[in-house]
DNA sequence: CATGACCCTGTATACGCTACAGGGTCATAC
DNA sequence: GTATGACCCTGTAGCGTATACAGGGTCATG
């Protein structure tokens, strides 16, 4: 085999992915399908790195596959504005700030509950009784 | 039918849960297997109620359904020691503080991100950049 | 030509539901 | 008595983001 070809295990190694992973993105139409070499494995080209390279980041700071997806699709057309990839990444940091919101809230209500129990007999239990319907 | 026995729909009505989610929980384990009417209905009792109530706030409050599980089967055995209790709940609160944690982290590269972006074209858009393998 | 590393496809699994198809039951109105 | 509509039943498929595995083919090396 041609020892210059990407194979999809070389693709995996360098961007730390898993090989059923970048088939799936593959399958999820976030990579292009690669062309074959004549048995059967797919023969990758340095664009495809770059394009894998960059789903690993944005999946790295929690973008969806959609978001993601349109992402990729702005990144290439480079002549259009970019408020459209700012509104995708503003989307994304409201959704984080929310669930950041909503975990420190809940982080609040375990503290209220777990620093009830006095750990005596599940009878007595601080953290089963606020759980229980009164 | 008598009018007195609870159907699953006045279950899912008490509780704010979803008719399916509810067969869905007996399925799973969480609720047990009611009896039925002759037609085959779901017949529940006060202490079925009582266990979705249950199970519906230890949702609310983020537990997982395994987690909810052992904490049911604790609280069915109501002379051992809660700390088997208070053990699942700190293990809970421990991976809220996690995802905070990493949320924050998170949420500081996407501000990064984000500030730095002129909103010009898509070509000089920092956050492209960013995701974009140097 | 045997071994083992690598690749292929297709399917099942995880979580916690939700939705739907295709049917049965029940209370109420006429 | 029957028509309507609200409710119930089972079973299956779908969401998102992978991961795992079965059963097989290909390739480089000894």
């Amino acid at each position: 085999m041609n020892s210059s070809i990407l194979t999809i295990g070389h693709l995996a190694r360098q961007t730390g992915t898993k090989v059923e992973t970048i088939r799936f993105y593959e399958k999820n139409g976030l990579l292009p399908e690669p062309s074959r070499t004549e048995g059967n494995y797919r023969a990758y080209e340095p664009d495809h790195l770059n394009r894998l390279s960059f789903i690993r980041r944005a999946r790295d700071l929690g973008f969806s596959l959609d978001q993601i997806r349109a992402l990729l699709a702005l990144s290439d057309n480079r002549g259009q504005s970019c408020a459209a990839v700012d509104a995708i990444a503003s989307e994304h940091r409201a959704e984080v700030e929310k669930k950041i919101t909503d975990l420190m809230a809940l982080k609040a209500e375990l503290d209220r509950m777990i620093d009830q129990c006095e750990c005596g007999v599940v009878a007595d239990c601080r953290i089963i009784e606020t759980l229980s319907p009164k």
